[in-house]
DNA sequence: GCCCAGGGTGTTT
DNA sequence: AAACACCATGGG
């Protein structure tokens, strides 16, 4: 399979607050994926994107199977904005990740910025996943002081509650996948420490649950400035897809600096 | 010093 | 149900 830089960015898709293992030297791009021993590592430069196309693990990781080119023309239509933001990165795609991974990580994420979690994601790794991600029973078993040692501050006992709830079959990945969308929301929201955006972080990137669409502060600001007595269902069935242009256009590109942006 | 960050919980109106 | 304080921590 040939993907050019329009059907993939690895700039656009690793730092646009999706994952939190990644990094890059010199054009080199370095990612990480999967729990303790499990774990895989990737290298890959944006001019030869074989590591990816050739391994099926890194197929899924990047959703190639999806077609965004198709996703994104449906997207244009609904707003000069919308277009904007599709056309500003339109290599963006929605990572699938690990499961546990991806809730865990966006336990870490609440009130939290992207270079903190990824700093704080590390060395969970270090201290309890071998330089893979920590293990659920790891966790599960962790001192909440170690993890406040970490970085982890108030979030330590979300942490803990999160890794029983899923060790102890409160939290069943295998269900999750298989109910409505609003039902695995509710069940994941049982959890002290998961709340409506973390859940649906955690659907849209951990069980590539495309019609989630987390509301974080920059997604507030757009609906609210854009987008204004309007929800997700403009975007149709994918507006998870059209979340992460939305997120990624606000935040990086300094339009919404000086909110003039109404009739958008 | 202040405010903010891919928020959530608990309490007060 | 909506508004608010509080939560740890580091960077601007």
């Amino acid at each position: 399979m040939q993907l050019t830089q329009k059907e993939l960015s690895l700039k656009d898709t690793l730092p646009s607050g999706q994952c939190f293992r990644f990094s890059e030297d010199n054009g080199t791009w370095t990612v990480k994926s999967g729990v303790a021993e499990n774990c895989r590592t990737l290298r890959v430069r944006q001019e030869d994107l074989s590591p990816i196309t050739d391994d099926p693990y890194w197929s899924e990781f990047f959703d190639l199977e999806t077609d965004y080119e198709s996703l994104k023309k449906d997207f244009s239509k609904v707003s000069p904005l919308m277009a904007q933001a599709c056309a500003y990165a339109p290599g963006i795609r929605i990572l699938n990740q690990d499961t546990w991974e991806a809730l865990c990580g966006f336990v870490v994420s609440q009130n939290n910025n992207i270079k903190r979690i990824m700093g704080i994601v590390e060395r969970m790794c270090s201290f309890y996943g071998n330089g893979g991600f920590p293990s659920v029973k790891s966790l599960a078993n962790a001192k909440e002081d170690d993890l406040r040692s970490l970085g982890l501050g108030f979030r330590a006992p979300y942490i803990v509650n999160t890794a029983r709830a899923v060790y102890d079959g409160l939290i069943d990945f295998e269900v999750l996948k298989n109910v409505d969308i609003d039902e695995a929301r509710g069940m994941l929201m049982t959890v002290k420490g998961i709340g409506p955006k973390v859940a649906d972080c955690a659907l849209l990137f951990g069980f590539h649950r495309l019609d989630c669409f987390p509301m974080d502060v920059w997604m507030k600001r757009v609906m609210a400035t854009c987008f204004a007595g309007q929800d997700k269902s403009i975007f149709g069935p994918c507006a998870g897809v059209a979340q992460q242009y939305l997120f990624h256009f606000a935040r990086t590109s300094g339009y919404f600096d000086e909110p003039d942006c109404k009739e958008n």
